[in-house]
DNA sequence: AATGAATGAGGGTTCATTCAT
DNA sequence: TATGAATGAACCCTCATTCAT
């Protein structure tokens, strides 16, 4: 019996859309509960479709959350990237990046859950998936040629960014934007720009 | 059996030494594999003692993960205080902060990675356990009264450090203990100290 | 498509073509595996056809597969039947009735693994498929009056039959032809044991 | 809630017990549907015991039947070389030993059915488990020199054997056991056809 | 006639926890 | 206090079968 979907049936839908649909549902659940309070039915349910249609589109949990995991690791850096796409001061890069971070934690609350978040499962993939993330910046950071490590300073930021973004999606704020925007820029600005 | 119980201190220091057992397994092991990939029988097996006997001690799994965490957080916090016990200059204090971290990563690996590590699964309790160590950065902060606005720096800090040390715990390392620790202070003096 | 259907025995002859398609699948990985480790989806794709199709030539698996061991069976006893048509020797009989058995343990190796092979699955029809090719044999038997209880005789016959076969039907050989065909005619002949 | 043992708790039942009965209803179910056609979850509740209690004794299903297939192939072949100890003429051999089947199949009807029985099913188990026993009687075979070739007289042997007793296992029965045990020992002496 | 997405019952297995001894 | 056999709820996943297109 169909728990959500009444009786339409759902051979209607197209199996693209199917699949959309249980990447929403598994997208919220997971960041909801981490991905070991949430069964494959729940998700399955929530997106109203059987049990077993899942795994007609996912091989099982762990490839569904990786997947969610790496396009969100992807969405994040491509937005990272377009955003200082034309700048080249080190402080205005710093500048525009934060205000990304903040801005997709505002918009994707539920990534930043699931990346950086509560539950911190994204780790529990294989390896350390934020090591993408971090080997990006270290990357960047060689490129700057700054005084620092860049190995630990990578992992310094990455740290940095994770929590301020995961405390910054969790509503109800009392500090206003414009004060952690600030405060995030500045935390970065002296501490890995030159002088 | 029982004969000589002395002055009845034993039994008791039996029952002591097995919680202690057990503990120092389940730490081992929580750090290895994390805290959903281990059970309570393999504590128990581990410890030397019967399935059963795990629940004499504790109440649930979840109740000893809560007491090594929330003992790990004592510890890291004290040892804190302890390094700066007589210092009052905010850079001095850093420094010795920041030294202590690195000894305490060093020498408590199993701890740091079930505080702060891959597995993250030291969130998953109840609420995120990392927030006394927070809340405890910020309450410093706010006694320092630096420009920043000290809920997101205590935030980034406590990121910054958790994904440092994390990575220092996990050996072995290219780069020297040394400009790990110089790099460490840097970000921080210049990020959260006043000029 | 569809264009010239000349004399509209064409659509029945695509479906007959389908039909024989998923008849070859469904042998050839019934003697590979066995009923049970094979889907209906696997007969289907390995056809070439999609998964629904297989159910618009058969109620279900379980009618394939019995289609198949019935016509293998068929098959079987037309054969043996063929090559005694004219003779009446009992000796001669033996001789060519086993000669025979060989070629088709060699000719058909996956039926002779799906009549009495390794999975031994022929027999979860409902009743024993092998009952048949026995009653066989034991009218046979009746009828040439031997003086052993044809019962016996038959069950003996068939269960020594079928071993040969599907170790036979398992290559490469040590033994020749040769030696096998004399041996199978002797054990029926005359016993195992010499006088 | 324990579905047969009404409410005593099975604590009381010693573990050899619990492991002795979950043998025991498994060779009958087993032997009357096969190892497919039988659940863990039947098999626990037939001896008594919850589901997982099933697993507290055996890693699985198939480890339990791979077990009650070996244990009946050794109880039978030593049944045989008991039945045949002192005995050296192989017209007595072979009459004790078809003796000593035919008993076998009437004591154990059950652990016939899954060894030889109508669901096959024995030879499930990685490769076919009557190689065993086939390999036994050949090197029987080989010592005593008959004229065939032992490997595929030893294959006719056990064929012939596995159905006579399935059938005699199954009961009720027209033929007297006199009357099956003479044509068995007939068959292996000198053949079905006559002189 | 063919497609292929969807269904959903059910099986195997794990494991936190209990409790008689 | 300790033991360890037993419990049983729950989860993951498979697959025979259906049915709208």
């Amino acid at each position: 019996m169909g728990v959500i979907s009444g009786s339409g049936g759902a051979p209607a839908r197209s199996r693209a859309l199917t699949r959309e649909r249980l990447v929403a549902s598994a997208t919220t659940l997971f960041a909801r509960h981490g991905v070991h309070a949430v069964t494959s039915h729940e998700i399955a349910r929530s997106a109203g479709v059987a049990a077993g249609t899942f795994y007609l589109h996912f091989k099982d949990k762990q490839e569904l959350f990786r997947k969610i995991v790496f396009e969100a690791l992807a969405s994040l850096k491509e937005r990272l990237q377009k955003a200082t796409a034309g700048g080249a001061d080190p402080r205005e890069v710093v500048r525009l990046r934060s205000a990304e971070l903040l801005s997709f934690a505002e918009e994707r609350r539920d990534l930043v859950r699931i990346l950086f978040g509560r539950k911190g499962e994204a780790a529990s993939l294989g390896a350390d998936v934020l090591d993408e993330l971090i080997r990006w910046v270290e990357a960047d950071l060689r490129a700057r040629a700054v005084s620092l490590e860049p190995a630990v300073a990578a992992q310094a930021l990455v740290g940095m960014w994770a929590r301020v973004l995961v405390w910054w999606a969790e509503l109800p704020r009392e500090v206003s934007r414009r004060n952690v925007l600030e405060s995030l820029i500045q935390l970065q600005l002296s501490g890995v720009i030159e002088d």
